[in-house]
DNA sequence: ATTTTTATGGAGTGATCAGTCAATCTAAAA
DNA sequence: TTTTAGATTGACTGATCACTCCATAAAAAT
């Protein structure tokens, strides 16, 4: 791993442990095993990093739910790959999802620029504009039903980490709650 | 309104704005038209105060649900009612409901004790034993139906948000979305 | 081989911040 | 009236922090 990544990396431990305000550079320098100069050598301040650090987490997260997609699959199937790898990954990279989440309430969201923004959504936003297209969900507003389903990972996430279930009891979850969702949002 | 509810009232604002980390103690004594000193006087530390505004916060969004529950309804109209006034509290107390969140994924919220959580739950914690004994639930683990709760609550709250929709249009998703919650817990 | 660019280090700096403190004010109790 | 206790102030401080700067090393380009 090269000193850039070892910089998110301890950057992303960090935050998560002691938030924004409470990790100085100076420790996710030492953490990250490289002096003080180099990590302002890669990211010229703070929030910069911070903001890289989010885009690349979503980036890495987005790239994962993409290599989950099988051609020939339907819309159900591709939303249910989708929602099943989202939670998947989020247990497996705990602090990632975390950050995630962390990000999103901070002041540092306004930052992401709206081309960021489209990258990070563009496979969600494909799969709602063919389900609408075909006709299968609920007459709701189209931003409401991506709210709930984002919602509902979040929830159902949260609900794991918690119960903190062996694999197999995992897997039904996610089966079972993706199924509840489904019912809730076709008609 | 005395000078501690003036404090907690500018660090709220604050807080929301610029984040706990952008957001330091004596912007906060400005904003409330108060010494830098007297804020200490109130709360002993920063983190105290961070700690003190959340569980305020939390403490008048529960008193304001208690005060919707009305003698002689059922379960479900009990439900209705926590919901629908959790979304118009929240709609009506932007920087309050923001804060909430941006406070559950921020490292002070491991701070909140036992005894403050229990509070803040006992009116959920409640009905969610009522609905069990009456098993009318689905059978799922009663954490994982709280967290489904309560993401769709934060994730209707969030489109509405964003919707800014008249009053009437946003009573409606209130209700309908409330409609398809019910429909995905109960039997 | 020489130049140029990039990577790395770490001591140093000015600014900022959380929290202190001694002085003053207020108002109620004695 | 006098005392006492709490409220309020704002200048002050020691610590910390984000970031700079310059020296050096490594790598790339010429």
């Amino acid at each position: 791993m090269d000193k850039e990544q070892e910089i998110l990396a301890a950057a992303l431990k960090l935050f998560v442990e002691f938030g924004f305000h409470g990790t100085p550079t100076s420790k996710i320098a030492k953490e990250a095993g490289v002096a003080n100069g180099t990590l302002f050598h890669y990211f010229k301040t703070k929030d910069d990093l911070i903001v890289a650090l989010y885009n690349r987490t979503k980036e890495t997260l987005t790239a994962h739910l993409a290599a989950q997609q099988r051609d020939g699959d339907s819309l159900e199937e591709r939303m249910k790959s989708i929602y099943t790898a989202s939670l998947e990954w989020g247990l497996e990279n705990r602090p990632q999802f975390h950050f995630i989440q962390q990000f999103h309430f901070s002041p540092h969201a306004a930052r992401i620029s709206d081309e960021d923004k489209e990258r990070q959504t563009r496979l969600h936003a494909g799969l709602m504009q063919q389900a609408r297209e075909d006709n299968i969900f609920k007459p709701l507003a189209p931003e409401l039903i991506g709210s709930l389903l984002g919602s509902h990972v979040y929830g159902t996430h949260q609900y794991l980490v918690n119960a903190d279930l062996p694999k197999q009891e995992r897997q039904k979850v996610i089966h079972e709650t993706f199924a509840l969702l489904w019912t809730m949002i076709t008609k």
